[in-house]
Formats: structure tokens, C-alpha cells, sequence
DNA sequence: CAGTGGTCTAGACCACATG
DNA sequence: ATGTGGTCTAGACCACTGG
């Protein structure tokens, strides 16, 4: 028997089997029995190891995953992820490319990007015409390779005219505003609210779909009044903390 | 069959049954067709009139308290609740009670109000000697007779000295500092998390368990620098957004 | 191809809330 | 006492992944 399984199991009325099997597989994971990247027996064979049904153990599961601890993966089997990031995110004053406390493992990845017209919704917050155009850029950030924030950010197009030839050298907004002679912005706005992972966006994230996850969306502003971005973007509900600071 | 079950099925290669079921009862929410503080049928009957199994309708309403949409009531049934509050937070400036959209509707409970001895963490995140004393209160707030936020508070007593009797007339911390000698402070750090209701904190919300809830983590600080509030608050993950603005 | 996780079924027992 | 939701079981078929 797999050593995780040991022992029996405390009264049911006392804590629910299925939440003793999550505290025991939590307790794995936290002291390193399950090691990340990891991959567990199958979920047959664990159910056998932990004495229950197949439901029962999956509930843990679902529970583990949901809290970003595993990742099921159809077909292939249940991964023991990379422990999860506590990402402070300094956005005092104009410090918008967010500190970590460990900025050097983080990376970004630019999945799209692309000019043309905005839907309804992003005409709006962006506060422009139907018909303007907007360039659209996806990314994805990663801290120690493990996918921990997708973002979607919009510019209007009228502004930043050479916006693909300012971003590619460093894949950096910031050095494209300097381009445009936006230097002189601020985040006005961040409102954060809350989400499920489509199959989509649990894909980009190498999440489990249904997991809940955190979406922020924020405005930028030039000294004008007139917006310059709109971002939104969403990362796993657990694992990452958001620090606003003031001096 | 209720009406709410009509029609038949999509593949279920496209979308699976259970999304099916949520589908339509989310749709029945929001148009009113399940209206606020309605109790649905039970779950046997309930599954009899989707015709699928139990589980399968179960896993359909379990998405649905995660997001606040129904309550289940152990022995007593599943109701449907009052339609989530889009709560704006506006935590600029020294602006400490929270503005909202529609503030007459807000009510705040005092659950409790006790002087003591505070845990570790407490007192570390205080700046405090172990052996202080802390002044927790514990409250609810409400919209529109909804439970939306609960909330642990702790103030060092050696600066509080006489918190019950300032605060006791109209419930308000802001009396309490202003009584103290304590109007100069300011809301210095503001940290926001992700967790999951324990069996406590679901009664306090009137949610179910393991519903996904936002934390969030905050101090407040006097003009000399001493942290003299720590407030710890969750809120349902979905139905509430925190908006942070700057002029 | 075999094995995986995702879905679904038809039962069952329990603790709890309500009338 | 009845009915409720919470838990659990032992099966089954499917789509997908991998060797």
C-alpha cells in the first residue's frame, strides 16, 4: 500500500472521508512525498490504495486541483504541479511591470498580437468610436516556468501607430508608450472580481476547467484624461497574493 | 415536467449534461423564472424532471452555489438567493468605510467584541509584544439583508483603551479612532488572496461549504508609523468587485 | 492498442430540519 | 415521522493520450 494511504480513516461524522483523503494527499504535496511534475498512480488504482469508490477519491481530487495543487490531464493522468507562486504585485505609483520577490524566474510570453476593430465592450472601456481600431496583445506570464497570469491588453490604435515595431525588441508596453510619447501615465482604475476557467482559458493557465481563478481589469490613463490601455487578465484563485502598498 | 427542463439535450460530446442542467438553470435565475428566496424542488424530483441521475443534477447545482447563485440548506432544500451584490470598494485616499453603489442598503452586525490575548500571528502582523493585549471584533455586513463580507478586526488595547464604550453607539471603528486621539491614519497595505469556506465561515455567508471566497488582508497605520488596525475579510468569490481608483 | 481521466447511472445509508 | 441534502458505492461507457 502506497504510504500516503496508511492509517484508517476518522469517523465519518467527524470529517467527511473524502476530505480526509484530500488533508492526507495535501499534507503529501506540502512535505514533498509527492514531488512536483510528479504523476500519480492512476485514479483506479488510488482509489483501491485509499479504500474507497472512485467518486469519493475524485472528489479529493477535484478539491486539490481546484486549490491549484494538481492538474488532471485526459487521458495521460494527475500531475503534482509546481507549488504556486505568492506574487506580490506593487502597484503604487507609476510602478506598473509588477516587483517579485523573485523577479528573475519570471517570464513572459507574447501570444498575439494584432490590430483591428474592438468588440462593443472594449470600444467602450477604452472610451473610442465602434469603428476605431484597437491593437489586441495576449500574454502569458510564468514564474519558474508554471503559467500564473493571462492577460488580454487593448490600445487604441490611433495612438500608437508603430505599436508591433516598438514592442518586439523587449516585448515591453512600456517601451512602446516611451515610443509614442506616452511617458506620462498612470493606473487609474483596477477593479478585481471573480471567474471560472472555461476550457480555454484552463488550457493557457495549465489549469483543471472550472477552476476558480481571480480577473482583475485595469485602465490606464495619459496625463490628458484619455485612456491609453485596458487590461484584463486572470490567474489561479489560490496561490497568488496581490499586495497594494502606500507609503 | 417544469418548464425549466423543456427540450431535449445537445450531444453530449459538445457540452456535458450536467453544463446542460446549469445552463438552464442559470438562465431560469437570471430571467427571474427562479425568483429570489424561491425553495426548488428536491433533488430526486428535481433529477426525475431533468431526467438524469442525482449526482449528474447535483454536480449541476454544486457550480451554482459556487457561484452564489443557490444555497443548499441541509434537511431543509436548495433556495435560490437574492442576486449577488457588484459591491464598488472605493479605497483611495483616507476613505475608510467602504462607499457603495447603494449605501442605504448596507447594514454591518457587530458578531462580537472581546479584549485579549492575541495569537502570534496576530501580534506580529500588529507589531506588538506577544503578551499585549488585542481589542477582535468580529462583523458582518449585509446588502439588502444579504451576508456579503465577514470580517476580523484587531486593535492593540494599549492605545484603545475605552474601544467598547466609543464604539458601541453607532457600531463605527472611525468613532473609536476619533475618541483615541487617532483621526491622522492611513490604509498602508491592502493584500488579496484566494481561500475556500470552512463550515464556519459558509454559516456566517450563508453559503455552502467550499464555496470560493476572496480574502483580503489590510492594515491601517497612524502618522507615527504604528500599525493600529488589522482587518481580515472575505467575500464570495463571485457577485462582489473590489474597485480601486485614482484621480 | 491499453490506460487514462470525464461522465453518468441506480442504488444506499446517514444526519439534519421541519411540520 | 417525513423529507431533505451530504455522503458513498460498484458498476459502466466514452474520448482522449500515449507508447
Amino acid at each position: 500500500m502506497h504510504p500516503i494511504a496508511q492509517g484508517a480513516y476518522a469517523p465519518r461524522r467527524t470529517r467527511p472521508i473524502w476530505l480526509q483523503i484530500y488533508d492526507r494527499l495535501l499534507h503529501a504535496c506540502e512535505t514533498g512525498a509527492l514531488s512536483p511534475g510528479q504523476r500519480l498512480p492512476g485514479e483506479i488504482s488510488l482509489a483501491r490504495t485509499f479504500d474507497v469508490s472512485r467518486v469519493t477519491l475524485r472528489r479529493a481530487l477535484r478539491r486539490l486541483q481546484q486549490e491549484g495543487h494538481l492538474q488532471a490531464r485526459k487521458g495521460a493522468g494527475v500531475y503534482v504541479r509546481q507549488p504556486l507562486t505568492r506574487w506580490q504585485v506593487d502597484d503604487s505609483g507609476q510602478q506598473l511591470p509588477a516587483r517579485t520577490a523573485d523577479a528573475r524566474a519570471m517570464e513572459t510570453r507574447t501570444l498575439s498580437l494584432a490590430k483591428g476593430p474592438p468588440d462593443a465592450a472594449t470600444a467602450e472601456h477604452l472610451e473610442i468610436a465602434p469603428d476605431a481600431k484597437v491593437w489586441h496583445l495576449t500574454r502569458l506570464r510564468l514564474h519558474k516556468g508554471v503559467p500564473i497570469y493571462l492577460s488580454d491588453k487593448f490600445f487604441p490604435a490611433d495612438i500608437f501607430d508603430r505599436f508591433d515595431a516598438a514592442y518586439a525588441p523587449a516585448q515591453s508596453v512600456q517601451d512602446v508608450f516611451a515610443a509614442h510619447g506616452q511617458a506620462d501615465w498612470q493606473r487609474t482604475e483596477t477593479r478585481i472580481s471573480g471567474a471560472f476557467a472555461t476550457a480555454e482559458t484552463a488550457a493557457a493557465l495549465e489549469l483543471s476547467p472550472s477552476t476558480p481563478l481571480i480577473a482583475v481589469e485595469a485602465y490606464n490613463t495619459a496625463r490628458n484624461g484619455r485612456r491609453i490601455e485596458l487590461t484584463q487578465g486572470i490567474w489561479p484563485l489560490t496561490g497568488v497574493e496581490l499586495v497594494f502598498q502606500r507609503s
